[in-house]
Parts: C-alpha cells; sequence; structure tokens
DNA sequence: CATGAATGAGGATTCATTCAT
DNA sequence: TATGAATGAATCCTCATTCAT
C-alpha cells in the first residue's frame, strides 16, 4: 500500500495509470456505480495490481481528493503578495478559480456526492470551503476597515454566499453543460461579486 | 404499478408510506447506497409491496423528484402579481427559497447526484434549474428597463450566478451544516442579490 | 376448489374461463415460466378467484391434463366395431390421430416438459402413451395371427416405435412448424406403418 | 466469461466442472426449475464463480447445446464411405444413434422444452432434426434412383417420420423409462425403418 | 511486481399464495 | 362469489476483496 514515494519508477508508473484511470471513471459514473473492474480496466492492469497500491475504492478516491485539495491551496498560495485595486484583485481570482474549476468541477461534484453520507468526506469538502471561504472573509474585511465598501454585509455571511456564487456557476457551466463565454463571465461574476459588497465600479 | 389515481385508500396509504420512507432513505444514505430494504423496512412493508407500487428504485425516485419539481413550480407561482419595491421583492423571493431548500435541499442534492451520470435526470435538474433563474432574468431585465439599475451586468449570466449562490448558500447551510441565523441570512442574501446587479440599497 | 360439477351457472363459467386462459398460457410460455398472473389477466378475474376454483398451478394443469386423457381415450373408443381392410383401418386411425393432435399437440408438449422431473406427470403420460400403444399391438398381434402380415417384428416394439413415429411427426409438423400437406401426410404415415409391420400395399 | 481456449489449465477444470454439474441438473429438473445454485453446489464453486464463466443460465445451456449439436454431426460424419447392403446400413445407423441418443436423450428433452416457447433454441433444434432427416432423404432418393426400392414413399415425408420414429422409441426407452432390450430394439427398429419405405428383408 | 481465479455477502426482483374485505 | 393488497421465500446477479502462483 505504498504511496507516492519509495517505489521503484516502474511501480511510480503503474500506481500513476491506476489514479488516473480512477479519475476518468469517478468522473463519469460517480463514486457508487464505480468499480475496480472499471479502474483496472482503464489502467490496463489486473484486479490484483490495484490492491498493491490501494487498500480499497474508497482509498483511491480519498487520495485523488487529497490531492485536489493540495491543488485548491497551491492555487490560493499563487496570488499572495500581488498588489491591485480591489475590483481587479476580484477579477483576477475568479479567473484562477474558473481555471481550476473546470479542470476539477467533476471530480468536485463526486467528493459533493460522498460527503452526503460520508463523514469523513464531509469534512474533507468544509475544510476546502473554508479554505476559500476564510480568504474571502479577510478580503472583505479588509476592505471595509479600509472603508472602500461599507460595512452593511457581514463578512462571513458574504463569502459563504460570493464563493458559493462562483463555485456553482462553474458547475452549471462545467458540470451541467450550460454554455457560458469565458470572458463574459469572468466580467459578469466579478462585478456581481464586487458590487454585492457594495464596491463601486464605474461603467 | 398503479400512480397517485385510482387506489383504494389503504393501498393510497402504504404507496405514501413507501414514498415518505424513500425520501428519507435517500436523503440519508444517497441515490446508490440506498436500498429496497431500507425503504420497506422504514415503510414496515414486505419486500414484495414495494413492487405492488414501483417498479424499481429509479422509478420511486423519479416519483420524488417529479413531486419536488412540482412544488417547487408551485412555490414560484406565489409571488406572481404582488407589488413591492425591487429589493423587498428580492428579500421576500429568498426567504421563499430558503424555506423551500431549508425542506427539500437534501433531496436536491441527491438529485444532483445522479445528475452526474444519468441523462434524465441530468434533464429534469436542469429543467428546474432553468425555471428558477428564467425568472430570474425576466426580474432582472425588467429592472433593467425601468431603469431602476443600470445594464451594466448581463442578466442570464447575473440570474445564473445569483441563483445560484442562493441554492448553494443553502446547500452549505442545510446540508454541509455549517451554521447561520435565519433573518440575517435572509438579510444578507438580498442586499447581496441586490446590490450585485447595481440596485442601491439605503442603510 | 369446487371441481366441475356442483358450481351455480355463474361459477361454471368464472372456471371455465380460467381454465382456457390457463391452457392458452400453458401452451405459449411452458409450464414454468407460466403464472398465475398471466392466466387471472387472460381470464380477466381478480388473482384471489383463481384459488376459488384451483388450488395451484399444477391443480389447473393436472385438470387440463387429465382432460386430454380423456379426450385421447374417448377419440379411441370412436372407430370400435367398425370393419375395414386393414390398411384402410391404418389410415383412418392415423387420419384421426393427426387431427387430434393437431389440436392438442402443444399442451402435450407441455405435458411432457413436466414429465420430465414430475413422476406423477410422468405417469400420467406413460399411461397415455400406453392406452395408444396397447390398441397397436393388438392390432398387429391380429394381423399376424391371423398371417396377414409376417410375425417377424415384435408386436410391442413395433407400437412403441409406429404409434411414436406418428406423434413424433405430428410434433414436427404442429409444434416445431414444419410444413406438410395433410393429405399426402396421412397417404405416406400409413403406407409406412403399414409396410413396415410387413403388410403389402398395390401401387 | 471467457469460452473454451485461452484459459489457463486450473481455469479449464473449472469450466468443465460447471459444465458437467450443469449438464447433470438440466437433465435431472428441466431447464425452468434448474437453478445456479444448483449447478455451483454440483461443481463444488462459489456462486461467483458461475458468472466469470457464464453470463446466464441461458449462456451455459446454450454452450451445452451446442456441443450437444456438434456430438451429433461429427457422430453422423463416422459412417461416412463405408459400403453395405442397405439393410445393414440402416442397421448400423439406428444403432449408432440409440447409442447417440443413450447418452443424450436427457438432455435433447431439455433442448425440446425450451424450443417451446424460445424461437433461438427452437431453430437449433430444427437445425439438428434437419441435419439428420436430410441424411436419411438422400439414402431414401438413392434406393429409389436405384430401383431397389418402389418410389412410393415421399422421401422427404418417410424421412421425417422415420427419423422421428427412432428418436421418439429412444426417448420412450431412455426417458420415459419403458424397457426394451438393446438387441431387439436394433433388430425390430431396423427392420421397421427398411421395410417402411418399401425394402424387403429375407426371414 | 503482477496476475487472475475464486469467493460470498448483499442487493434487486419475481411470484405463488394468503386473507381481510 | 369476487377482490386485490400484502407477504416472503427463492432466485439471479454484481462486485469488492483475497490469495496462490
Amino acid at each position: 500500500m505504498a504511496n507516492g514515494a519509495s517505489l521503484t519508477k516502474r511501480a511510480q508508473e503503474t500506481r500513476q495509470k491506476l489514479l488516473e484511470s480512477a479519475r476518468s471513471v469517478f468522473e463519469n459514473e460517480g463514486y457508487d456505480i464505480a468499480s475496480i473492474s472499471g479502474i483496472v480496466e482503464g489502467a490496463q492492469v489486473s484486479r490484483g495490481t490495484f490492491y498493491l497500491y490501494f487498500e480499497s475504492k474508497e482509498h483511491v478516491f480519498r487520495t485523488l481528493a487529497l490531492e485536489l485539495q493540495a491543488d485548491l491551496l497551491k492555487m490560493q498560495e499563487l496570488s499572495l503578495g500581488e498588489q491591485f485595486r480591489p475590483e481587479e484583485g476580484v477579477r483576477r481570482t475568479i479567473g484562477k478559480f474558473l481555471a481550476f474549476y473546470r479542470e476539477h468541477a467533476r471530480l468536485m461534484a463526486v467528493l459533493e456526492q460522498i460527503a452526503t453520507y460520508d463523514d469523513d468526506f464531509r469534512k474533507l469538502r468544509l475544510d476546502m470551503r473554508r479554505a476559500v471561504a476564510r480568504r474571502a472573509i479577510r478580503f472583505i474585511q479588509d476592505l471595509q476597515r479600509r472603508q472602500l465598501i461599507p460595512n452593511t454585509v457581514d463578512a462571513r455571511y458574504a463569502a459563504t454566499a460570493l464563493t458559493g456564487m462562483v463555485d456553482r456557476f462553474a458547475y452549471v457551466w462545467f458540470v451541467l453543460g450550460e454554455e457560458f463565454d469565458e470572458d463574459k463571465a469572468v466580467e459578469n461574476l466579478a462585478r456581481l461579486w464586487y458590487q454585492a459588497i457594495g464596491g463601486q465600479i464605474e461603467g
């Protein structure tokens, strides 16, 4: 049940093939319907090999979910220390999020599905949500402190609502399949976001 | 496989018990894990009785989902013809939605889960989303036409984003279990909603 | 569980409808696949009514099988006492048998099917076969005694083989669906039958 | 769902055990009553193992039926090219058929049973019947052409009737359980067969 | 490292039969 | 005399997991 490190190169490759196949299977079939059969078929290895690297279906999914979480956090780090006008900061952040969601929306949907009845995954999902919300809360509080926006909205409620707005939009777009234009989406979401908390945008 | 009508009273009651039990099971376990066993246990009837009323797990879920859709549409009708200041209209609509979601959020989550891989249910989910979005689009366009708000946001994008904002908030609240205060939630969401599209609220 | 007699007229009719429906269902689906559902549907009565007249699926089939046996015996009686040249007697008997089989071949096939694993029905089937064979045996022995044919074949073996020949031909014709001409069939079977036991037919 | 080839030796053995058990179960219980449970019990393997080799009860039966057909055809080949007096040829062929039927009569009966309501198997049964009949037709036509027998019977009718006579005799003997002596059976059937089509046998 | 045969628990579904009305 | 709701045993089938090679 070796994790990423301490494996020969060949083993690493097999593990990787399994992860990729698993991801594709989970994304297309959902967690419960996904079968080990489908995963090993996609990876072109035998049933037994799967259990050499992962102890169960849950384990392989957890691995993917933790990678996802790590990616999300890494993505958030990237904007650290950059200085823009607030509305520009919102725009850039939303652009980054949409890019992230475009790639990961289906897997997030699967995570959500499991979070419905599995407490461990519900906690993981909440952690991810909070990591995103925390930043938004700080951002809003900062603007309010600097009086760039009035403090008529509660930062926590607003952050929850507005980060939700973006990830919901991404879901409708990337998973449910409604069609939207990329630039227009960023433009509109950024304006909505910033105006919602009381920010003024000329034009 | 009798539907609602043309059943004796006793049969009606049994069917109802099954529907209620099914709903509770789906909400707690999700669609795939839910079993007929669990449903009939909850309804205190025998395995075979289930098949007297529903031909499969999918069928009983579809019945619930269609009821849900009907409820949603009925709820939307209720506000017809009432006249308020726009921000008051937004507040009331959001209040109604949160009430609806409080009751139905878990079942909606299950529907979402199935919509991931089942096309029929994906269409149903999209239909419901569009019914809600359509109203929001008309509302926004109306305000823009009356110049109560600038027309700086695209009505369709804004409607998708903002209805998503509300249902996502409800999801985080009622399904993931974050804690919020009812009045504050309505107040904040309404303000965010209306300000987002460029509306002005004093105070 | 009333049998034919001692029933009111209405009850008689219901019983008859059930028997006819049962026969049709058994003939089309075979014994094991046939369901009480199918039978009561065909008879346009409720499930419960079936058990008013028959105690089980086996019972209703046994009723049909006994009717069949009675018909067979009755049919055999008909030729009693008539006097023909032997080859003419064979021809007439075969004609009668084919007529009988045309009507009953499918039900006989079902009986055969059950006879494979149910001892009671195997005995019934054997009884019917023997009733037919017994007559053939006597017929052959009589011809041999009267020296109209040589006694080079064993009457019991020949009777078994030749009655089997006719009922098999009927099966291939009426159940498997091979096409044959009625007159030609009687003509050929009669000639084969009579020549097989050593009889001479001019022409 | 591997077929015969491309399996390890162990797998081959398991598959064989399953086929043998299936055959025994089908012969004793008939197709519809036979259960996968019974088959795996007989083969001493677990339920799941069955589905490693066959996808359903129908599939395993079809496999047996096709083997049966192959055996029948192979058996027919064997007499190719041998030269006997016609009545001797008939005797030998009947001997071979009875040997074949002795081994396979019960399975043929099961096939017949399914052929009643399943079209695929009806076709298979017809194919087998025709393969046998075709040979008999050619045999009879050949004798008629060579004027060893008169052409007073139609070859197709006679072939159908006489091959049916033999397989029906075998059925009564081996399945219904009437008792006959082997030599006497061959002797009588051969004589009946040959005399039926107008052949002369001295003695 | 990798294989794939074997397992068996668990779930869906059918259907003959009972029984209260 | 007829109904049809309810039952539950029996069956098929799937699939995560184990283990000998």
